[in-house]
This record gives structure tokens, C-alpha cells and sequence, in this order.
RNA sequence: GGGCGCUUAGCUCAGUUGGUUAGAGCGCGUGCUUCACACGCACGAGGUCAUAGGUUCGAGUCCUAUAGCGCCCA
């Protein structure tokens, strides 16, 4: 590491500016540039791994609106980079911009009132619509191409970004904004794309035809990560299967519309109930269909009657039933969630009473599942087929986190990277990672262990990364897309709708004998989840990736463990067989006042640049400091107030540490010695503090040090620096003062950054943020005498200094007698021990107490009597 | 149903291998224009450490159980 020079004792007289009012307001606006301009944050790139410091910075959704939760955990990662930049390193730590996906063209579809058509062509004259005056009622949405549905989309994240860049500027951030990336930029999809062909390359990415699961409002494929269950009203509805050759069975669904689609029925293979039934046939209620009834362990015979009718598809379970037992596919469900016409009598349709099936079906169709159920009732109730009334209950729906409606499970081709095969190395990488707390690693083991099957990366989506994929188009018109066609990796990033495969014209297109493109987009995760290559410049700058990866600090939330984090540590693993970094340090939640999560649609968001105005970017950064890793932080502006106050209070006291600084000189005075010893010790806990990620203790014990050193050390020591005593008292005060600032300013600058580098640049060259964080051996090479003798004498001379100082001032305030106003005498009976180091003490006291006498007695227990008060002026 | 975390002063939270009388800030009360600071200073009141057991010379801290709150997963 390279230690920048030690600004202990580098004071020029000469240099020094003093404001006489020094204020808070205004620091924001006069270092943001200054930083900028002298590049105080810009990463070396020179510099050996061993000396980088690397953060794989989250790049926040900028289609989302800002909140404190923003403020709150980057600025946890900012007092990190500071630390470690602090410490000699040099922090690679750019900023990202998570514009892909689909936040963002929610956004854009409601902001300027579109919706994307991608059979339409590309309109280069494309007017955005006027915006509609407040209140005019909604047009509706008008449709345009998908390039120019992307061309809004890239329009309107440019502007996000600015907001939130200023934010983050405003925050003090100390980023190297030279290194900024979007999830939709060149870069970042030319890095997803050229992993996604490597994964091809080696069959770890695989496209197949298969039941997923989908969202019918999205019409899009979800992967389990984007899962949410909710407790959801159903009810259960009693069906009566027929059976030709003996009595009917029950089965009780939740789901009764899809009894078109079902083709089995299954109970547990121990149900004494259903044994004698296993192998034989029975007929579906309405449409006729004969269906087998089969054993399956995954049945639960305490649910229901017992046994469960098996659709295509109504759950993850019939799923695995479909596969496991071998059954046929009967779909029902399109992927805009209503009902596909059926043709009964067909093959794979085959019905006892085709008639029958068709009228009863008739009705069904076009009709969205939650109305088809309810008809569906009607034609069951009138036919018998249903016995009794529906049974209401609550329970758990598997929906999309972003959607609205339940999830269905539609058949469709989409790609897939493997991941379940992979279950133990991720585990074991998750041990190997350092988290901080540590028992969040217990939700990454979690889900892992969870898995149950491989991720689905495809979306039938627009404002994504796309497939880097072309398909030959049979003489026939089939898609062939067994046979894909993909580009080298210098032609990316590219996009196959738009882009012509090597040895095809553009007229081919579509045509058979042609080609066509994969219409598809990326999960936006298959993206971030490559956050830390894209940062590092992988593959295209291997220097720059030699030296920052893996990377030493994930920062992030809780509750995305299970997709941003997971997700990196599989790419990560797949590609580089490594960890992505060293340290995940996991953040925890902004709160309200009431203990809930803060969020937009709570209605409880705090605009978080009003604050930073209000309370000064120093005291945000304070509150949010001190929310300890992983735990949740309520919101309180209070907190805030505190730490403008401790910023102010700093301001004040550099006033006055620097307001005399000569004489200076050996520092000899026991007092300031004390001080000087306790300030090592300390930085030896904040350093702990700091590297073992615990910002927030550091904070703590630093700052109740200096609320100490202010109230106690300062007024100890004013009378002698102003030289009431000698010349050497003054210079060892004044020595010792400006030491402890050094030290305290350094210590505080990666919480207050504005405060303290506004008082270093009263006296100091350079900027505080690329000063060396201070040792205690520093400190301790300026005290000439260091013996341990010493030391303790040193100690128990100022521990007793501060007794008689909360003595005193205590019986001042019961006699609520004004500190101008001296005491005539103090007589104090105390053991040996103490008093003998009164003499050390006496004259600071005597100055910082107004005492004009004390006397000494021997005795215990101790005593402090206060003989009288002199309201004369003081002499 | 499985897992994780939390429960300490009115509020927000510290309390690092068990060790005198449990701390801080805010708020509250009483005073004080004090030559760095009224965005301040001094002093004070305020707690059965969720509950019940256990280990120990000694438990806020370790163990077990229970309750409440929150989160993750199924």
C-alpha cells in the first residue's frame, strides 16, 4: 500500500484560514466539484490487485422511484470506499445504472401513454405524444414499433439517471463516475450476450418446449426467483368422475375450470382408500374424457378427498406429475390467461359423448380463467357433476412479484442455463464468501438448497438484452430451431431483429429458406447477475479485469439474496469457476415510524433530496451510518439532526483547536497526553471496527470520543493554551490540540465528508478523503515520554482531572449559581492516591472551574465542599 | 410447516471472549448569553434487560422452553 504523507504536524501559520462564522450550508455545493475537478475519487488502474480495493456497486432500478432506502444503504458502501481509499487502496468503485427490463417500460408505456406492437415497423418521423394536461382523462394508449418503443425507453432512463445521479453526487458519493454503466448500454450486452454463447457453447444453456410458468397480464415466462406467494381466497369445488365399471369418484380442486384439461387422477400409493382403483379408468365430468387413476407419493391424502385430478397445467405439482407419471398434454389456458377452443373428437381430444363435450365447452371459450370458473360452476351444479357448494378457503398463490394475477403454467419454448447440477459447488461458494452479518448466509443457503430447477433467462419482453440467436427457416416454414445460428463474438453486441446471420440477405427474413431472429429477451438478472464482469471490462480489457476481479465487496439488500446475489455467484462459478468478490455486506431496510418496510406503494416514501437539503447530505449520511449492517433502520429525521449537530460542533471546536497555534512545542503536559493515548486506543477500535465492516461502531465510539473530547479535554485545557499558566503548557496544549484534530478529522471523514473536509482545507494541503487514515503510532511518536509509568500516572491524572470537573460543576448547578461567578474555595477529602495528583491538574481546574482555592484533606469516603461563591468578576 | 433475526429508559439504539452500581443520544425537568459553539453548556429524573426454567462463585451476555414482532423459504 502507498501511504499518502502524514499531515500530523504539517501546520503553516501562514496558511491558515480561519472562517469567523463557520457554517454547514453551502459545503455541498462548493466540494462536489472541486472533488470532481481534482479527481479526488478517480480510480488508479495502475495499481497491483493487491492494493485495489473493488466494488461491485448495486446498479439501482432508475425506472424506480428514489427513497431514503437509496440514501440509507449506499451511503453504507460509501464509508467503506472511503476507509479502504483511506487506507492506501485504491477503490475501483463505479456506479450502474439498472435500466433493463420490465420496470422500465412499465414506466414508459403509463409516462408517455404507448404500448409496444412489435409487428409494426420502425417510424423514424415518431412524434412522442403531448403529455395530457393533469386530470383530462387517459387516451388511450397508442401503439408503436419496437424500436421506437426502445427509443422511449433509453429516452426516458437518461433522465432517470440524471436524478439519481445528482442524488448520489449530493450524497457525496465518492464514486468514479468515469466508470458508469447501464444494464441496457453497449457494454453490458455485449457481455451478456458473449456469456450467453459460451454457455451455449459448453451446453450450459439449452432452449426447450416446456410447461413454465407465466404471467398472462406480462405474457411473459417468470423464472422462480421472481415468485411470490400470496394468501389468496379460492374455494375447494367437489367433482364427480364417473367410472364405468363401478361407483363414481370425488375430487375436490381448487381449480374446476381446467377439468377440460385434466388427464389423470392421482392419489398416494399407500391410500388404502384408492388402492383398489390404481390402473383403472375413469370419465371426466362434462367433457367425457376417460382418464387413468394413478399412485403418486407427492399426493396428499389428508387434502381434499384424498385425491387430486391432474391438469395440464394448474400448479408446479402437476408439472411434476405430467412428467414423472408420463402423461399427455391437454392445454387449455393461452398465454393471455383465457380459455383456447378445443377441438373435441380430435386426437389427443377423444371424448365419451363428443357432442356433449363441445356444447358443454362451447360457452368456455375466449373467457378468462377467473370467469370460466365461474361458469364452469354453473354447468357442473346443473349437471350434478359437482356435489354441494363450493367450500371457501385462504390459501397460498404462486404469483409473478410484479403481477397481478395468479400465475399459469403455459407451454412454451424458452432457454434455460443450468443451475440445479450445479447446487453443491454454489453452496460451498456460499460458505467461502464473507458475509457480513454472517447469518445472512443462512438465506442464500436457503433458497439454494430450494432450487427446483433451472433458471428460465428468456422473456418475451422488448427493453432487454437480446438473444444473440438466429433460426433457419425450413423450405416448409418451420423454425428450425434445433439448428440455431449465431454470430462470433466480435459482431457483438448485436440484435437478430434487426441484424442479417453471415451468408443470408435482408429479404430473407421471415420467408422460407430464410432465417429468422430470436424474438426473446433476457431476464434482466441474466444481466445484472454479470454486474461484476461488465464493471471489470471482461472480456475486452483483461488488464483492467486482472486487476479488480473477483471483486472484494458485493454491497446490497436482503431481499434480493436469493436473485442478484445468488445469481452472481452461479455466473461467477459458471464462467470463472470463482467467487464474483470476497465480502457480500448485506443492508437492511429503512423502516417507518410504525415498523413497516418503506415503500412506494405504502404511501410512506420520503423524498430523499428534500432531506439532504434540509439536514445537510453530513446528516443523512449520519443517520444511515448508523444502521448496522443487515439490521433494519427505523426512519428518523432526529437521528439526522444529531449528526448536523455533531457537524456544526466540529466546525466550532476546529475553530477553536486552530483558533491559537503558537507557541507550539513538546507535548509535556500529563493531560494531553491522556487525551493523546485514549485517541490511539481508539483509533485502534474504529480501525476494527471498519475492517471487520462494523462502520457503525466506529461512528459510535468516535464520535462519543469527541462529544467527550469537547466537553471534558477542551475545557480542561483552555486557560493554559491561552497561556495562563507558561509558555510550555500553551505549546504543549497547542501541540496536542492540533494532533487530536488531525486524527479526529481523519477518523470522521468517511461519515461527514462535506464538514471535514471543509475544516481540513482550513489548515491542510490536499483532500482529507485521500489523506492517510491515521495509526496510533502516529500519535504516539510525539509524546516524548511514553513509558508505561508515565502512561498511567498520565491516566490517573486526567481520570481524576474529569472527577473534580463533574464534582464541581455538579454543585454549581444545584446552587444554579452562573459559571461567571467563582468559587472561593473547594475542600476536597479524598485518599492519598488522588490527591497526590492534584498538583498535575490544579491550575487547569482552577481555570476551567472557576475556582479561585482548593484544599486537600486526607480521608474517605471522598467529599467535595464548595465554602462559597463570589459573584466579583473574576480578576 | 422449515429457517433466520429481534425483544434493554417514553423513543431510537450500544452493551466484543460471562465479571463491581446496565450505558448513549433524543425527549423530559432544573439552571446558565461561558472570550469555539444557544445548531450551545452544566446538572438531574428515568430500566425487574419479553417471560419461565437451567448452567455458574457470578447471567443483559451461555443453554432450554414459551410469547410477541419482523423477514426468508415451502
Amino acid at each position: 500500500m502507498s501511504t499518502p504523507p502524514t499531515p500530523l504536524t504539517g501546520l503553516n501559520p501562514a496558511q491558515l484560514q480561519l472562517p469567523d462564522k463557520p457554517a454547514l450550508e453551502g459545503l455541498e455545493a462548493k466540494w462536489i466539484p472541486r472533488w470532481e475537478a481534482d479527481g479526488v475519487y478517480r480510480f488508479d488502474g495502475s495499481r497491483p490487485r493487491h492494493e485495489v480495493y473493488a466494488i461491485d456497486t448495486p446498479p439501482p432500478t432508475v425506472s424506480g422511484s428514489l427513497h431514503v432506502g437509496h440514501v440509507f444503504s449506499y451511503t453504507h458502501t460509501d464509508l467503506i470506499a472511503r476507509f479502504q481509499r483511506m487506507r492506501g487502496m485504491a477503490v475501483f468503485y463505479p456506479m450502474g445504472w439498472d435500466d433493463n427490463g420490465l420496470p422500465t417500460e412499465r414506466r414508459v408505456q403509463n409516462y408517455y401513454g404507448v404500448r409496444c406492437d412489435p409487428s409494426l415497423p420502425y417510424d423514424p418521423h415518431f412524434q412522442v405524444p403531448e403529455a395530457t394536461a393533469a386530470g383530462a382523462r387517459k387516451p388511450a394508449p397508442i401503439s408503436v414499433s419496437r424500436p421506437n418503443f426502445i427509443e422511449l425507453c433509453t429516452r426516458l432512463t437518461t433522465e432517470d439517471e440524471k436524478a439519481f445521479e445528482d442524488l448520489w453526487k449530493h450524497l457525496g458519493l465518492s464514486v468514479d463516475w468515469s466508470m458508469t454503466y447501464a444494464t441496457i448500454g453497449r457494454q453490458a450486452q455485449r457481455v451478456s450476450q458473449i456469456a450467453f454463447l459460451r454457455l451455449l457453447q459448453r451446453g450450459l444453456a439449452y432452449q426447450v418446449e416446456a410447461p413454465t410458468l407465466w404471467d398472462i397480464d406480462f405474457r411473459t415466462a417468470v423464472a422462480q426467483a421472481e415468485l411470490e406467494d400470496r394468501e389468496q381466497p379460492g374455494a375447494y369445488h367437489r367433482l364427480r368422475f364417473a367410472r364405468p365399471d363401478g361407483p363414481p369418484i370425488d375430487i375436490e380442486t381448487t381449480r374446476p375450470e381446467l377439468v377440460a384439461a385434466c388427464v389423470a387422477l392421482v392419489a398416494h400409493p399407500d391410500d388404502e382408500r384408492y388402492k383398489p382403483v390404481f390402473g383403472t379408468d375413469v370419465v371426466t365430468p362434462l367433457f367425457g374424457v376417460r382418464v387413468p387413476v394413478l399412485a403418486h407419493p407427492l399426493a396428499d391424502p389428508a387434502k381434499g378427498s384424498g385425491i387430486a385430478m391432474i391438469c395440464t397445467f394448474g400448479d408446479v405439482t402437476d408439472v411434476t406429475w405430467w412428467r414423472e407419471l408420463g402423461l399427455p398434454v391437454r392445454a387449455i389456458v393461452k398465454p393471455d390467461g383465457t380459455l383456447r377452443d378445443v377441438p373435441w373428437g380430435a386426437r389427443g381430444w377423444e371424448s365419451v359423448d363428443v357432442a356433449r363435450a363441445t356444447a358443454a365447452y362451447a360457452p368456455l371459450v375466449g373467457l378468462s380463467v377467473s370467469r370460466a370458473r365461474t361458469k364452469i360452476v354453473e354447468l357442473l351444479q346443473a349437471s350434478g357433476e359437482m356435489i354441494g357448494d363450493a367450500r371457501p378457503i385462504t390459501h397460498a398463490v404462486k404469483f409473478f412479484e410484479k403481477g397481478d394475477r395468479p400465475l399459469e403454467i403455459v407451454t412454451s419454448r424458452q432457454w434455460f442455463f443450468r443451475t440445479v447440477e450445479f447446487r453443491d459447488a454454489l453452496l460451498r461458494r456460499g460458505a467461502e464468501l464473507q458475509w457480513h452479518p454472517p447469518y445472512m448466509q443462512a438465506r442464500f443457503d436457503n433458497w439454494t438448497n430450494g432450487l427446483n430447477g433451472d433458471w428460465c433467462v428468456s422473456r418475451q419482453r422488448f427493453f432487454g438484452v437480446p438473444f444473440p440467436v438466429w433460426y433457419p427457416i425450413a423450405a416448409d416454414g418451420a423454425i428450425q430451431y434445433d439448428r440455431p445460428i449465431t454470430p462470433t463474438e466480435d459482431q457483438l453486441p448485436m440484435d437478430p431483429s434487426t441484424d442479417v446471420p453471415v451468408g443470408y440477405r435482408a429479404e430473407q427474413r421471415g420467408v422460407p429458406g430464410g432465417f429468422a431472429g430470436d424474438p426473446d429477451v433476457m431476464d434482466t438478472w441474466a444481466t445484472s447477475s454479470l454486474s461484476p464482469q461488465i464493471a471489470c471490462g471482461w472480456p475486452d480489457r483483461p488488464a483492467l479485469f486482472a486487476t479488480t476481479f473477483p471483486m472484494d465487496l458485493r454491497p446490497q439488500a436482503h431481499d434480493i439474496i436469493r436473485t442478484w446475489l445468488f445469481s452472481t455467484v452461479l455466473r461467477a462459478q459458471l464462467e470463472h469457476d470463482s467467487l464474483p468478490w470476497r465480502h457480500a455486506a448485506i443492508s437492511g431496510w429503512v423502516l417507518d415510524p410504525d415498523r413497516k418496510k418503506m415503500s412506494k406503494s405504502k404511501g410512506n416514501v420520503v423524498t430523499p433530496m428534500a432531506l439532504l437539503v434540509e439536514h445537510g447530505a453530513d446528516g443523512a449520511r449520519y443517520w444511515a451510518a448508523s444502521g448496522r449492517p443487515g439490521t433494519d433502520t427505523a426512519f428518523d429525521t432526529n437521528q439526522m439532526k444529531v449528526g448536523r449537530r455533531l457537524a456544526m460542533k466540529l466546525l466550532n471546536a476546529s475553530r477553536f483547536a486552530l483558533g491559537t497555534v503558537e507557541p507550539r512545542g513538546p507535548i509535556s503536559a500529563p493531560v494531553d497526553r491522556a487525551m493523546l493515548r485514549a485517541l490511539a486506543a481508539l483509533i485502534g477500535e474504529a480501525t476494527a471496527a471498519f475492517e471487520a465492516y462494523d462502520y457503525a461502531r466506529a461512528l459510535q465510539r468516535t464520535e462519543s470520543f469527541f462529544w467527550r473530547f469537547c466537553d471534558d479535554y477542551l475545557e480542561l485545557v483552555k486557560g493554559r493554551r491561552y497561556g495562563d499558566q507558561n509558555p510550555a503548557g500553551a505549546a504543549s496544549a497547542n501541540s496536542a490540540l492540533i494532533a487530536a484534530l488531525s486524527v479526529m478529522l481523519r477518523l470522521l471523514a468517511p461519515f461527514l465528508p462535506f464538514v471535514t473536509e471543509e475544516v481540513w482545507s482550513w489548515w491542510q494541503r490536499g483532500s482529507v478523503h485521500r489523506a492517510a487514515w491515521p495509526t496510533a503510532a502516529e500519535l504516539e511518536s510525539l509524546l516524548a515520554d511514553n513509558t508505561a509509568a508515565t502512561a498511567a500516572r498520565d491516566q490517573a491524572a486526567f481520570a481524576w482531572a474529569t472527577d473534580v470537573l463533574f464534582e464541581v460543576r455538579k454543585q454549581r448547578s444545584e446552587a444554579k449559581q452562573p459559571l461567571k461567578v467563582s468559587i472561593t474555595k473547594v475542600t476536597i477529602t479524598t485518599e492519598a492516591a488522588a490527591a497526590d495528583l492534584m498538583p498535575i491538574v490544579e491550575a487547569d481546574l482552577k481555570s476551567a472551574l472557576r475556582v479561585q482555592l482548593f484544599e486537600l484533606a486526607a480521608g474517605e469516603p471522598r467529599s467535595f465542599v464548595v465554602a462559597g461563591y463570589d459573584s466579583a468578576p473574576i480578576a
